[in-house]
RNA sequence: GCUCCGAUGGUGUAGUCCGGCCAAUCAUAUUGCCCUCUCACGGCAAUGACUGGGGUUCAAAUCCCCAUCGGAGCACCA
């Protein structure tokens, strides 16, 4: 049955239901789903978690993105919270602190508060007291194996019923750092034989011998696990809705059992999979960039193969390009490939219209030019700024004796090609015969248009891009652009100018 | 092994909750054409998907079951 006459066919059961469908009206805009319950709360509140263990990489840009998109739609809160709660497996980097703040900055977006786990210990410590007195939490002094194996058994700990007030001083001896890392542990009473095991009293405290690296917190020991801190703050800083990865997904169902001894409603949840990007070499992870650079096989965090914020920065792309990438994503809970190419083509949109146009010529093949039957050949070439934009004017290319050119773009001997903004040439045994300025010579003959750089005065520069280093001549116009500037080197791509000096100049590479 | 979650074109996504306007949206990608003194921008067109099998129903991308595939957790990491 095709689709009319399904459609009769519905007519003749139900003529009120098809008159309801003819009737709805079609509105939607693609962007990220609404929030699950927003109109119950007063302030729709969420919060970006990041361990500032390292810069971010691109993947990372996903939260400031959401979070800031749905603080707009509902006129929300965005607070930013260090997670660091881990001065030793996942030691803070003291300067990814501001650098991860500066990297939101960059995508657009302004948090309303910032917080730092490391500084809350105490409030940690109030809560975990409180969970003590209403016997929800108990100190252990079980290895980790042996506690494992009990659990996978159903099993209870030996010190699952010790007396409130044992607990109670033996938490305050974990306070006080006597005991060193691994000897005791503060567990959350859940369900011993919750048929989820990865629910089964999970470990609240524990001990940490190494000191964290911020003053201000390097005395504790005691430090707090993820779920527990996470969740004593999510509810206390009032987040509505919390939104996180899969990997997180048995964190709510873990933090349940605390919010419920506490009488608290937890916040709505929304879980997202894993992103992936394409087009690098380069593992999008923290500790992969870490080490490649330790190695010296990556320049720094903003080398421009590294799959971070700072690299795609330098490279002159926009973060709101990146920001709709992010949107487009959605929500879904399964892992997703961001394809660079709707960075590229977001960016593309962004910067066209201010980017002018330089030639660049890679791998340069010199020719000379040479007087020919089109009578005297200029002194310059005076291609425009830019094709949309008459009044920014005409770049003036000075030629002296010869031009460089790219070697694919090389006609056969005898064959003619058009130098932009310059005028006809033919490729003879000598070199550049100039054979005059008459364009229907491209319109109706077919000669190729390209780019070129006169072969004396032209600036040397590297271009730096996600595929490794590549080196050209850039027409001697470029050394008056400004760093920062974002080129389109003529049939190359988009570039940010990062640096003038002496020898060489240097450009980072965007995109097509 | 135990427990959860998911599956729409190359990629992402809409539609799934409440089955019919879905021979499936939009973007990106790729290709072709037009425009053009850039391979940019712009315009037009083409390509291309409901994981499989059963069931329910007048009607299934949508509901149910099974299978397959994929992901996550079971840490004294976050």
């Amino acid at each position: 049955m095709d689709a009319t006459a399904r459609r009769e066919r519905l007519e003749e059961l139900d003529a009120d239901l098809a008159a309801e469908l003819d009737a709805e009206p079609e509105t939607d805009e693609h962007t990220l789903p609404d929030l699950p319950n927003a109109a119950e709360y007063d302030e729709v509140t969420m919060r970006a978690a990041p361990n500032p263990n390292g810069p971010w990489h691109l993947g990372h840009a996903r939260m400031p993105s959401v979070i800031g998109t749905y603080k707009q739609r509902y006129d929300g809160r965005f607070i930013v919270r260090f997670d660091d709660t881990d001065p030793e497996t996942k030691r803070p980097d003291l300067d990814a602190y501001d650098g991860i703040l500066d990297d939101i900055e960059y995508l657009g977006f302004e948090p309303d508060e910032v917080l730092k786990a490391s500084d809350r210990l105490e409030t940690y410590y109030d809560h975990a007291f409180e969970l003590i007195e209403a016997g929800g939490a108990y100190t252990c002094d079980l290895p980790g194996e042996e506690f494992s194996e009990l659990k996978n058994a159903g099993e209870p700990s030996p010190n699952r019923d010790k007396a409130p007030e044992t607990v109670r001083s033996e938490f305050e001896a974990m306070i006080d750092g006597e005991y060193s890392a691994g000897e005791m542990v503060l567990r959350v009473k859940t369900d011993i034989t919750h048929k989820n095991p990865a629910l089964r009293d999970w470990v609240a405290f524990r001990m940490i011998d190494t000191p964290h690296p911020r003053e201000a917190a390097a005395e504790y020991r005691c430090w707090p696990m993820l779920d527990f801190q996470s969740g004593i703050d999510d509810h206390l800083t009032g987040v509505t809705h919390i939104i996180r990865g899969i990997d997180l997904q048995d964190s709510a169902k873990r933090q349940r059992f605390l919010y419920e001894y506490f009488g608290w409603n937890y916040p709505e949840v929304l879980h997202w999979g894993h992103v992936q990007l394409d087009e690098y070499d380069v593992k999008a992870s923290t500790s992969t960039i870490k080490e490649l650079i330790d190695a010296g096989d990556l320049d720094g965090w903003d080398d421009p193969r590294a799959p971070t914020i700072q690299s795609v920065r330098r490279r002159g792309i926009r973060g709101d390009a990146i920001v709709d990438a992010m949107i487009g994503l959605g929500m879904s809970t399964t892992d997703v490939d961001l394809s660079m190419s709707t960075v590229y083509a977001n960016n593309r949109e962004l910067i066209d219209d201010d980017a002018n146009r330089y030639f660049l010529v890679r791998d340069g093949v010199e020719k000379p030019i040479l007087e020919g039957p089109g009578g005297d050949a200029p002194t310059a070439g005076t291609p425009p700024v830019h094709p949309e934009h008459d009044d920014r004017g005409r770049r003036e290319i000075p030629v002296e004796d010869a031009v460089l050119i790219e070697p694919d773009d090389l006609p056969a001997v005898g064959d003619r090609v058009w130098l932009k903004g310059y005028g006809c040439v033919r490729h003879t045994d000598a070199g550049f015969e100039y054979v005059g300025d008459d364009i229907s010579a491209v319109r109706e003959e077919g000669v190729d248009v390209i780019h070129w750089v006169p072969a004396e005065e032209s600036i040397a520069v590297q271009i730096r891009t996600i595929d490794g280093d590549v080196r050209g001549a850039a027409e001697p116009g470029f050394a008056e652009t400004a760093v920062d500037d974002v080129v389109q080197f003529e049939r190359i791509g988009f570039a940010r100018v990062d640096k003038h000096a002496d020898r060489e100049s240097v450009a980072y590479f965007a995109h097509r």
